[in-house]
RNA sequence: GGGGCUGUAGUCUAGUUUGGUUAGGAUUCUGCGUUUGGGACGCUGCGACAGGGGUUCAAAUCCUCUCGGCCCCA
């Protein structure tokens, strides 16, 4: 019996052996699969179902900022490389080239890496008038970028899905604000859907993106001390609209460069979610999370058996809006099942048997805490969707509590190099050179994550050389 | 970029040191029956040496190349 529970679940603790635990979850609770090529990994209905959720979520939000969803071809001509410099070097060294032996091609073409530069050659076309702007799109869409470093299910993979907004305003002020709100955007998903808390801040110019004005972004902390960067907004300034001749004419008749944004999140929030809330039986999805809300398990006896079936189908019935799964298999027994329901993170657990049909009652088990509570057949439709909502806030709550007793404020160098290297999320001072930058990850590996918002008054000198710092500005190694 | 480990069924594994039966076991899966309050049991059936080349009477085992997987460090 021991030797099964061994085979079949999750072997290793999150708290011992976390790389070799995050693989188990993924693999086990089926939510993805290693493709056939190197780098590649294979999306499960379990995890395409959160990714569904998270999309649904965020097609809302935009929609209600103005933004339409649309789609960019996959492939990008050599040409529209060489229209921006900066956004070109950055992505040079990942871009897979498509060859064609033999075939008469005009020009090489490359798989988009991240689509600015095939969207905005459109752009050029569509942009005449400031009564064409704002102009707000955004794409699903999968991304293709040759990684050479270890890949990682989620985490890392050459080929990953995402969405990239992709916005054009008249000025640089209505810019600055919608990359902001749209980073909030972000935030909300990740806290309020997600229950996973982050920071929020912005990019140093050694980690910004290739090609952008500025960055901002938000990242969080996984439990094995690595930060993780779950969405990024950048003002791309009028760098695009120059490389692309994008122009409109103004207000005052004059042609005028717009400015432009792009926003993007990718499937790595999958991994996050995983990482942050999974625990040593595997993952724990927030109920908001969740596509099956409620498993429900019939214990089943000779004797009362049609009865019991009965009224569990019943139940199923009434909740039917929390998409419950009514696991009325009869080759498991219950204990295997509620290892398999709690393996794949469903939020709760429904025992019917002949004894709680005796007293017309259910069991209903908590999947994050394991907590049992008996509840009437008459409170079930109240009860729980009110203990669903106890279960997302206390994951977020779990969650925020993770963070913050890991983040740390220093101001010696001493109290800097023991804070990244115990996995700490550190905040210093910084003069924010990219020398100093360099120095930091060569020294401790550590990267900048972003620099704070909340800058009360930085009077400190610089955690690595000394110098005035800058601002205040988070560390962390990262993933 | 540097280093290490590894490849036997869907999964885990014995066998490799010292070449030699029909490659053994567990689990999954098929089917039947009995079961069911924390990974049930009996019987039945299916299923594997990563690939190429070499040495040999004989290769999962030795040599070699290729392909793949995993981990650590920069």
């Amino acid at each position: 019996m021991k030797k099964l529970e061994k085979e079949q679940g999750i072997t290793e603790k999150k708290d011992k052996n976390f790389v070799e635990w995050y693989n188990q979850v993924v693999l086990k609770a089926e939510l993805a699969d290693y493709g056939p090529v190197r780098g590649f990994m294979i999306i499960r209905p379990n995890a395409y179902r959160i990714w569904e959720t998270i999309q649904k979520y965020f097609n809302n939000a935009i929609e209600a900022l103005g933004v339409s969803n649309a789609y960019f071809p996959l492939l990008i001509p050599e040409s529209f490389f060489k229209k921006e410099a900066e956004h070109a070097e950055g992505f040079e060294p990942e871009l897979a080239w498509i060859e064609q032996e033999g075939k008469d091609v005009d020009e090489k073409v490359a798989i988009r890496p991240t689509s600015e530069t095939i969207i905005y050659d459109s752009y050029a076309k569509w942009i005449r008038s400031w009564r064409d702007l704002p102009l707000r799109l955004n794409q699903w869409c999968n991304v293709l970028r040759w990684e050479v470093k270890q890949t990682k299910l989620f985490l890392r993979t050459r080929e990953f899905l995402w969405q990239e907004g992709h916005c054009v305003y008249e000025t640089k002020e209505e810019c600055d604000k919608e990359v902001k709100i749209f980073l909030g955007e972000y935030q909300k998903l990740c806290h309020e859907l997600l229950a996973i808390p982050t920071i929020a801040g912005k990019k140093t110019d050694a980690e910004k993106f290739a090609g952008a004005l500025y960055t901002l972004t938000i990242e969080s902390l996984m439990p094995d001390g690595k930060a993780l960067q779950m969405g990024t907004s950048h003002n791309l300034g009028q760098d695009f609209a120059k490389g692309f001749g994008i122009s409109f004419i103004d207000k005052g008749e004059k042609k005028a460069l717009p400015w432009q944004s792009s926003w993007g999140f990718s499937t790595r929030l999958i991994g996050a979610l995983i990482m942050v809330h999974g625990d040593d039986k595997g993952l724990v999805l927030p109920p908001k999370v969740a596509h099956n809300k409620i498993a429900i398990v019939p214990i089943v006896f000779k004797e009362d058996k049609e009865n019991v079936l009965k009224k569990a189908k019943e139940i199923a019935k009434t909740l039917k809006k929390f998409n419950p799964i009514f696991d009325d298999r009869d080759n498991y027994s219950p204990g295997w099942k509620f290892n398999e329901w709690e393996l794949k993170g469903i939020p709760l657990r429904l025992e019917i048997g002949p004894k709680d049909l005796k007293a017309k009652q259910v069991v209903l088990v908590r999947r994050d805490t394991g907590e049992k509570e008996f509840v009437k057949f008459s409170a079930l439709e109240k009860t729980i969707p009110a203990l669903l909502d106890i279960i997302q806030s206390d994951l977020f709550a779990n969650a925020n509590k993770l963070l913050d007793s890991n983040t740390v404020k220093v101001n010696t160098w001493a109290w800097f190099e023991k804070g990244v290297k115990g996995g700490k999320m550190v905040l210093a001072p910084f003069c924010c050179t990219e020398s100093c930058e360099e120095k930091i990850k060569d020294e401790t590996t550590a990267t900048s994550r972003c620099i704070s918002f909340d800058q009360k008054k930085v009077d400190g000198k610089c955690i690595k050389c000394g110098s005035k710092a800058e601002s205040l500005v988070y560390f962390a190694k990262a993933y």
